[in-house]
DNA sequence: TTAGGGTTAG
């Protein structure tokens, strides 16, 4: 027998060669129970020295057993010393489900359900009489869900069939989560069903299923259920219903759970509450968003990330990068969600400047490798104006994913660089499978080369055949192809022969076309067709009030405002393009300056819009 | 098992 002295760290530096018996019938402690219950106590209070001190000690003296050394992985997990707990199971010659089981947990808990199933797959299955237990057989489960190990997860149905396991009730819960993350709900239903009365995590389980395959009605009658029976939800339950008034805009219910987690005094989790701040922001409501977050007891760098993706989405960039140095001042430090999110914004501002300084910052933290960041760093670059840059990132990137591709090849298009966009987009095909939002970046590169042929077949074959039906951001570039190549007549046909919930991007597309090529009877029709579909839209009113300047209709242009005075939309920033479309009229001759002092008395001219010098060298 | 992010037509 080889026994090397010291033991380093009083660890056991075993000593493969033992001809064991390792595991010897406890003598040295008074009694086997005592380590038992140092042990016990070593891992509640996370003593992990003294832990080890008994390990080694029980080892000098050969009365390591199996308990004792099951005691052992649970302390060194509990203690977050995964790699010891590792080395222990390693090299003990007998193992049971609770060691597999203490060791699996760790991982799964630790975020690591693969190498959980490794352990698992590691075991010698004579250790295990009648194969996983109860408890192995729920942290399986749970590791399937996680990794999607469908084919496995069925494996441990069947056993827990075979050996009646299926009788416990985490067991069920456990079967049940696997399904509905991994499968269809059909499978996860068929569980459901075999468990008795409202179980509030059985609840949970099918409602975050049917969240998650976007079956918003199924969920919905889950909640319905929830609330007729169930009087007590748990933490989950809040976030989920959340999360389904979210994607459902529900604000009744929304609002009704809000003040129900208040007037119950239901301890706020950060969880909930991040989940409130994001459901009132979903909604376009800002304000109360804003309120939900500045009330929050518990904040974490995710509710910090949540308000602050937020504000940007709804076009409040300042505040979302003021939010962002507030952060850090308080003392939450940024992950690469909350890099994005601030690139995110100052793509917004086209704030070139500071989205560099983000750029430098990021790299800094070690988070300028992440897929998002790059992402949010194309975007950034691409709105600033600065493609070169946009470029520079996407090649420097470790691993390009389809949302990285659709970015490059959508900054490409926007900058007018359509042959390279469409270069890109061949490329991308070696290694990704298309999706909508690429041919939404493909077509308009369509649109900008005018290649209206080639658009067509895109639409109408190879989106076809990869799966992808045509939504209206595609029917929107088609108009905008074919306006493009001056077609409007065939733009205006298309878009009244094909069956598309045209929105009013669409139409405006086709107004402003008109008013380029100076088509102004078409144009004239599609405008009324525009303000009968959004009455209130100040871009329809900038459009046509330009284009009845530009045909040198005076009429046009009083009667557009005489609207706008109807529609009280004298707020929109619009007002300022009519008057500006008046002084191009005077610029040009076409108004006489008793007619400009008509229209200042209509809508009186901001100082910096009367200077006519400026419009001339801006190339009207 | 629960919360936040990055790509979308004019």
């Amino acid at each position: 027998m080889t026994v090397r002295r010291p033991y380093a760290n009083g660890f056991a530096l075993l000593i493969h060669s033992m001809p064991s018996p390792l595991f010897q019938p406890a003598q040295a402690f008074a009694s086997r129970r005592n380590s038992v219950d140092l042990l016990k106590m070593f891992t509640e209070t996370r003593n992990l020295n003294l832990g080890k001190a008994i390990n080694a000690h029980l080892i000098r003296a050969f009365q390591l057993d199996l308990i004792q050394a099951n005691y052992l992985i649970n302390l060194y997990v509990k203690c977050g010393q995964l790699h010891l707990a590792r080395r222990l199971f390693d090299i003990m010659p007998e193992r049971n489900n609770v060691s597999g089981n203490a060791l699996m947990a760790g991982y799964f808990q630790a975020g690591f359900p693969l190498e959980a199933l490794g352990v698992f797959k590691s075991m010698d299955l004579s250790q295990l009489s009648g194969g996983p237990n109860e408890y192995m057989l729920t942290t399986l489960l749970a590791s399937c869900a996680e990794v999607r190990a469908l084919e496995e997860g069925r494996q441990c149905h069947d056993h827990a069939l075979k050996s009646g396991l299926v009788s416990h009730s985490y067991v069920r819960n456990a079967l049940l989560h696997m399904y509905s993350k991994c499968s269809g709900m059909e499978d996860a239903l068929q569980v459901f069903r075999t468990i008795p009365g409202f179980d509030i995590l059985a609840l949970n389980s099918m409602l975050n299923g049917f969240l998650e395959h976007g079956q918003l009605n199924y969920a919905m009658e889950v909640v319905s259920g929830m609330v007729k029976e169930v009087a007590r939800w748990d933490h989950i339950s809040y976030v989920a219903v959340l999360g389904l008034c979210t994607d459902s805009k529900d604000l009744n219910l929304g609002r009704q759970i809000h003040s129900q987690i208040l007037r119950r005094g239901v301890e706020f989790s950060v969880f909930a509450g991040s989940a409130i701040v994001d459901m009132y922001g979903k909604w376009g409501d800002v304000k109360s968003s804003r309120r939900a977050f500045d009330g929050l007891l518990n904040k974490n760098v995710v509710s910090w990330t949540a308000v602050m993706a937020i504000c940007a989405q709804n076009g409040c960039f300042e505040e979302a990068l003021k939010l962002f140095l507030e952060m850090q001042l308080v003392g939450f430090r940024p992950t690469e969600f909350t890099y994005a999110v601030a690139l995110n914004a100052c793509a917004g501002l086209s704030a070139l400047k500071n989205g560099d300084a983000l750029n430098a910052h990021a790299e800094k933290s070690g988070y300028k490798e992440h897929l998002t960041v790059g992402i949010a760093l194309i975007n950034m670059y691409s709105k600033s104006g600065s493609i070169d840059d946009a470029k520079r990132v996407f090649t420097s990137m470790p691993h390009h994913d389809i949302i990285s591709w659709n970015s490059i090849i959508t900054a490409y298009s926007h900058h007018g660089l359509a042959n390279e966009a469409l270069e890109a987009f061949h490329e991308m095909l070696k290694e990704e499978v298309p999706t909508y939002v690429t041919f939404v970046g493909v077509l308009s590169a369509c649109a900008h080369l005018g290649l209206v042929d080639e658009g067509f077949y895109y639409l109408n074959h190879f989106m076809r055949e990869v799966g992808i039906r045509p939504g209206v951001e595609h029917y929107t570039c088609m108009v905008a192809m074919l306006c493009r190549a001056g077609l409007l007549d065939e733009a205006d046909g298309f878009m009244r022969y094909t069956c598309v919930d045209w929105d009013i991007v669409a139409w405006r597309t086709l107004l402003s076309a008109c008013q380029v090529h100076r088509n102004y009877g078409l144009g004239q029709k599609v405008g009324e067709h525009v303000l009968k579909l959004d009455p209130d839209d100040g871009g329809t009113y900038i459009l046509l009030s330009n284009m009845y300047a530009k045909a040198n209709r005076w009429d046009g242009v009083v009667n557009i405002r005489k609207l706008m005075r109807e529609k009280d939309i004298k707020k929109e920033p619009g007002v300022s393009w009519i008057q500006t479309a008046i002084l191009k009229m005077v610029v040009c001759g076409c108004v006489d300056n008793h007619e400009k002092r008509k229209s200042e008395k209509l809508a009186p001219l901001p100082s910096y819009n009367l200077d006519a010098s400026v419009l001339l060298r801006s190339g009207f």
